[in-house]
DNA sequence: GTCTATAACACGATAGAC
DNA sequence: GTCTATCGTGTTATAGAC
């Protein structure tokens, strides 16, 4: 079928020459996306350009999808990397997060903007292997997570206690937020997705503390908003999904 | 090619002949979608079923996914008459909105989900037709906005002045953002996204008219907030996309 | 003009021989 | 691991019938 889903978002394979033909078809595919875009690019033109014939690279990548994916996991390698740097360098909540964003963004612009559309558009489809809320992500979503939790921990966050545990998940899904803000951005060096930033980072940092003191009708307030974000951010995936691998 | 992007997303046409074989093509396409789901339906099946063949039912839509736009357009239609029936029976702001999301969601029950998943994976790509953010859905998305507005309009809700002109674009996010819930929610009943609703609606209720209120700190507040939203829920498409049309 | 049918295209993905 | 051959898909071209 044309937009079908494969049941396996990549192979793991060991073999050295593997590898390095996996590697190979990678750099290609990154390379004519880049020239093309994503849509344009077919598996044809990869396997052309790779000099393998097309079922051969279907034998390391099982779906066109699989090298964004790829894509996604190495990004967000990075992107942990350099949090571990600032989160040593600072203990203000608000330069972390900043840093972090701006990080984030800043990794986009190196890449073809396709790129960014497929991964996105897989998003909102819960039974697409590419989508960052389901069980094959699992692993890059829970490191993202983590990574935001790593942002709180140490730095100079006030907050109400029934709020921190949501945070990282809540953060994260606001950075998410942020990235589906950018894709929609046509203005000239997405201006306008950076200005979002500043001024969103501004209010959270200036509301979040807020929620710490007591003020009229602030607990009310408080738990009315945590039973909302557990809801929201706290949700499990599909039964079906779950049991996936017994 | 498999993921193109039709430039239209529907045709206009006016014989009663082909308005009726319009709407029994509809009507098989929709039927068979709750059968099978919509990647599993093939044009072919609806052809068949149709007792038509395929290029005949290409010429009365243009491509798959326009028999999906069609029932966003139908789907729509039919909440603003509902609301307007709600607007005039109270002056409630919270009854209004809770009425209009209860029937949102009310609605979503009698469809095939891969439907509703078909519309929401085109949200995130710009460049899809069927974007409720892109030119070729204006009208639809005009319409919802403007039904957000009628729900403002009336009513009992006390808001800061400087709020109320971006009320009915954000209005119109967050129900975006809750149809996008329903689709991620597999709970049995949806009841997460309904208590989702319910929870955020009342916090919405209790949060908005305090922005209305002297306190220390909210006109600045408020202003950031502003001009978040201004970023946020009104920016301009792309100038590609504004010019598609001379 | 309005509508329909046949045939073909390029795509993502798979089967199976070597 | 690699190939060739093939499937079924969404979509289009085109010719011709009402």
């Amino acid at each position: 079928m044309a937009s079908a889903r494969p049941s396996r978002v990549s192979r793991a394979k060991a073999t050295p020459k593997a590898l390095r033909t996996r590697q190979h078809i990678y750099d290609v595919s990154l390379a004519l996306f880049m020239e093309k875009g994503f849509d344009e690019t077919s598996m044809r033109d990869i396997a052309g350009r790779a000099g393998l014939s097309l079922g051969s690279t279907y034998y390391h990548y099982d779906s066109k999808q699989a090298l964004v994916y790829q894509y996604y996991v190495e990004s967000q390698a990075e992107a942990e990397q350099r949090n571990e740097q600032t989160c040593a360098a600072t203990t203000s909540f608000a330069d972390r997060m900043h840093d972090l964003f701006a990080f984030k963004l800043g990794q986009l612009e190196g890449v073809p903007r396709g790129f960014i559309v497929v991964l996105a558009r897989s998003a909102l489809d819960p039974a697409n292997p590419l989508s960052p809320f389901g069980p094959e992500t699992r692993e890059v979503r829970d490191a993202a997570i983590e990574m935001m939790e790593r942002v709180v921990a140490g730095s100079d966050l006030k907050v109400h206690k029934e709020l921190r545990p949501h945070l990282p998940r809540v953060l994260w899904l606001y950075l998410m937020g942020v990235l589906y803000l950018w894709i929609q951005d046509r203005s000239t060096g997405q201006r306008r997705t950076h200005r979002v930033v500043d001024a969103s980072l501004a209010l959270l940092v200036a509301l979040l503390p807020l929620t710490a003191r007591r003020l009229p009708g602030m607990t009310r307030t408080v738990r009315q908003l945590a039973r909302l974000l557990e809801d929201v951010a706290f949700w499990r995936p599909a039964p079906e999904a779950q049991a996936e691998r017994p």
